[in-house]
DNA sequence: TGTACATCAGTGAACGCGCGTTCACTGATGTAC
DNA sequence: TGTACATCAGTGAACGCGCGTTCACTGATGTAC
């Protein structure tokens, strides 16, 4: 089993990169509900049946594409937070944020693939489970590192009780992430967290047109403050 | 002109609510994505050209569903808000979430219409502008009457900076929805009002799946304490 | 009250479009001897 | 190195489907005299 590849994987691998970049162009212009095989082979001057070559189904290529963005997406995020190792815990929170905002501007159909409405007709598998985590799980680390480095603010008594109910959720949540802090501390991570994707989708999906003007200063300002609420100095 | 109506305009009428029934019917089915002239002639029973005695296309009948639904939502919230004149504000912040999330969990297609991806090819034109600002001039409404019955917390300093770029922005927003309070509330309110969609749209688009088991609870908890940051006694 | 005409709801056929997917096939590439 | 066979990418036609929208039409309802 030699590892080098015949003509014919490596023109297969070049397809297949091919189809990719076609469908996130496909994306791109008409959305995930209006993606369509036949149009991917289109551009890439198929025959429409050719593409069942590379692709299972149509549901496949969805798929793979939701499996791509959570990857850029979290790799990027990742990637951040691993270069800011050494700023302020606050100010690590705040970028990162603005990296999610970029990307998702940047690609607003890939993002409402994957925060936006379902798309119809298709059901997600579980598959793309690992992928999805990675954003929340780098940002999580931030408030890890603030921790280890006993940065984080103490809060004496808890501004707020967390219900008994809640406790079981919050105790699977802290091992899953290996986050050790206090169930408050748990809240307001969880708060900045979906307050965070919150307000992209608003400002992506146009719910705060007309409204909000300097959105790039509506966000960094809404993160810097939720960053201080965690505890993160 | 007689204010009675004819035995055709009677019929008019309800033939134009059952559209709407069977077309609310269609989106809790297949989403907006996949709603269908045709789909909704069938299920009354028409033929597939008629319905344009009712509807003058695809797009109009995506608008009027869309204001429908903000309708409904901003009228349920408004209905709560103004029932619970008399308890104290966070309490009213807490149950008018509460209306938010349960109208989105039972019609999660119609939250998804208005909150989550714009449908592909749909254009949505200003008229929804006034029915979609219902939900958030009624949750305002709340910190006005604490403020108004001099009830809000006293925050001395602020408790963060509002860059200069925002102020503008935030004095528009203060003319706009008759509320006189500081920038660093102005704030807070923003990002009550974000936190509590963005959970809403995560428990909704199956974000949260795994991660949280009592979503009520988080929701509520949440909720609480967002209310209690804008300094709802 | 009765008639003549205008309005309008609903019909049925059609246009032109795009979709996902299957299938038997051709011809090029790869593999075993 | 040369040949025989197996693998596989891509073709082209087809199936069956659903869609939005238009149009000439029939027949019932409404209106004016």
């Amino acid at each position: 089993m030699p590892t080098f590849k015949t003509a014919r994987e490596r023109a297969r691998d070049e397809i297949q990169r091919e189809i990719m970049r076609a469908a996130r162009d496909q994306l791109a212009d008409v959305g995930a509900a209006a993606l369509s095989l036949r149009a991917v082979a289109r551009e890439l001057g198929m025959v429409s049946s050719a593409i069942y070559r590379y692709v299972a189904s149509r549901d496949e290529l969805l798929t793979r594409l939701i499996d791509d963005a959570y990857n850029s997406l979290g790799g990027a995020v990742e990637a951040d937070v691993a270069a800011s190792r050494d700023d302020a815990p606050l100010e690590r929170w705040v970028r990162a944020g603005r990296i999610v905002r970029s990307w998702a501007l940047e690609r607003p159909h890939e993002y409402a693939l994957l925060y936006g409405s379902p798309v119809p007709g298709y059901a997600a598998p579980e598959q793309t489970a690992v992928s999805g985590t990675r954003v929340s799980r780098a940002l999580v680390g931030i408030v890890r590192d603030a921790r280890h480095d006993r940065r984080l603010r103490d809060r004496g008594t808890p501004e707020i009780e967390v219900p008994e109910a809640l406790q079981g959720d919050f105790e699977a949540l802290r091992a899953d992430v290996d986050l050790d802090v206090a169930d408050d501390v748990v809240l307001d991570v969880l708060i900045a967290w979906t307050q965070l994707f919150g307000l992209v989708s608003f400002e992506v999906f146009g719910q705060t047109r007309g409204l909000v003007e300097h959105h790039a200063q509506l966000f960094e300002t809404a993160t810097r403050r939720l960053a201080g609420l965690i505890g993160l100095p």
